[in-house]
RNA sequence: CCAGUUGACCGGGUGGCCGCUGUCGGAUGGGUAACUGUCCGAUGGAGGAAAGUCCGGGCUCCAUCGAAACACGGUGCCGGGUAACGCCCGGCGGGGGCGACCCUAGGGAAAGUGCCACAGAAAGCAAACCGCCGGUCUUCGGACAGGCAAGGGUGAAAGGGUGCGGUAAGAGCGCACCGGGCGACCAGCAAUGGAAGCCGCACGGUAAACCCCACCGGGAGCAAGACCAAAUAGGGAUGACGCGGGGCUUCGGCCCCAGCCUGUUUCGAGGCCAGAUCAUCCGGGUUGGUUGCACCAGGCGUCCUGGCAACAGGCGCCGCAGAUGAAUGGCCACCACGUACGCACUCUCGGGUGCGUGCCCUACAGAACCCGGCUUAUAGGUCAACUGGCAUU
RNA sequence: GGCCACGUGGCGGAGUGGUGACGCAGCGGAUUGCAAAUCCGCGUACUCCGGUUCAAUUCCGGACGUGGCCU
């Protein structure tokens, strides 16, 4: 099969949102963040929002924004890795440019070394500087 | 014009860019397989409640020869409609409103049982606490044996009400009116309504208390059920059975002999157990896919016929969602509607009209096997019929 | 998606037609030099809305909330 770089994997199965919560987090008020080392060559996304959100229409178009908010931005994620969008209220009143602009930020955060106290971009930038 | 009642309907629109998913047609790949990917074109894609899961069905499996009875549960004025219903329509009784109209689980309490707390003398067979009345006795305070149920008091409820007569005091004791019971007969399919006449009045409430009567109901639910593939494991239970020779045979087997011997046990025996073979049955846990699954009590109509209506029959047209971490959308622009503020004009305070800016960019809310209902949520708007009031003619 | 069960004080938890126990916690008082323990006393909507009944936490219907089971 031909994968590009666009085309992402859909996560379905709880045991894989179960994995991508160990992963590093980040979050804005819209949503929040998930992301974890996978053996899959194209990136994966998936979507969750709790019961406690709201109603039923209110958790469809918070999926649906994220879901377009993703595909807006879908180069920045990187491959071999395992995304989890946890979706909040928030992301009912929020600007759809606002919320890639936060997204991509996200990605930026999650990615970057954990330790305080070496705010190192390197590996983020040099993986940036490939794409086009 | 104002206030209101009932019924029906709508539930943002247009354009652009980018997407999701079903079906059909074509092209081309992948997988051991069930199956499935990609591209192109055409075409479809949430609701009036999709909700709550409160009723009724279809459908599937289980049980059952079939049915009935008992138990349990439900329904409950009468007639009709319907596949069916606890739903709908029409009518009746009761209650509310000036009215249009609204509400109403509304069978049986002289078949039986239970309950009616507190208060009160007494809470259901009637009786008599304070009282009233005359009589006898009296220490003049009252006591005794009778008559009575008008008045007081209690209570949600006290065995008809008001008035007059009557009486020792009273009482349907008598009478008038009202109420109540039975009710020939009349109207109506019926519920029920009317009603001559009779009865001084016997019969409190509660059945969403047990119960009686009539009618209805087998249970579980599409995560029902059917099929396929992969994989764990050659799992567990029961039964039959060793090899050889001979005889009989309906060719399935049966009988005789005691030669051979995998293990173990036994005094001993293919007697038992285990193993092996065959047959039948049972089961755990792990996933994925297909089907059920979209053409049927189907929808629509200034249509026709019957009916007050619910609805039924006919005619014509239409094919109308099928997802599964779950599609039916995201963004932008304009318009309409709503709302807040400001300005201007007008006017019977209220309010109305126009312009500008901001907000919401819509309320309630998202199909999950499918239908018929009920209930609950719902910004704003439209239409029709009717009622009351004011003004005018 | 379907099928069930349960809502009583701040918490746990009886009661089931006649106004509600009990325990823990809280508050006040007694006791003490001061506390703890102990003793006495106090309070708070029976989830909500209708109906039946003289009377409803209880019976009936509806709404809301919480929890469980089935692949």
């Amino acid at each position: 099969m031909d994968q590009t770089e666009r085309s992402l994997r859909r996560l379905t199965k709880r045991s894989q949102f179960l994995r991508a919560a160990r992963g590093n987090r980040a979050g804005r008020s819209a949503f929040g963040l998930q992301a974890i080392a996978s053996s899959e060559a194209a990136p994966g996304i998936g979507f969750t929002v709790t019961k406690k959100t709201g109603n039923s229409p209110e958790r469809n178009r918070i999926k649906r924004r994220l879901r377009a908010a993703v595909t807006a931005c879908a180069d920045d994620f990187h491959p071999s890795h395992d995304y989890v969008l946890v979706g909040r209220r928030e992301a009912l009143g929020e600007s759809f440019s606002r919320l890639v602009a936060d997204l991509t930020t996200c990605i930026a955060r999650v990615h970057a070394p954990k330790s305080p106290d070496k705010p190192n971009t390197h590996g983020r930038a040099g993986h940036r500087n490939t794409r086009p």
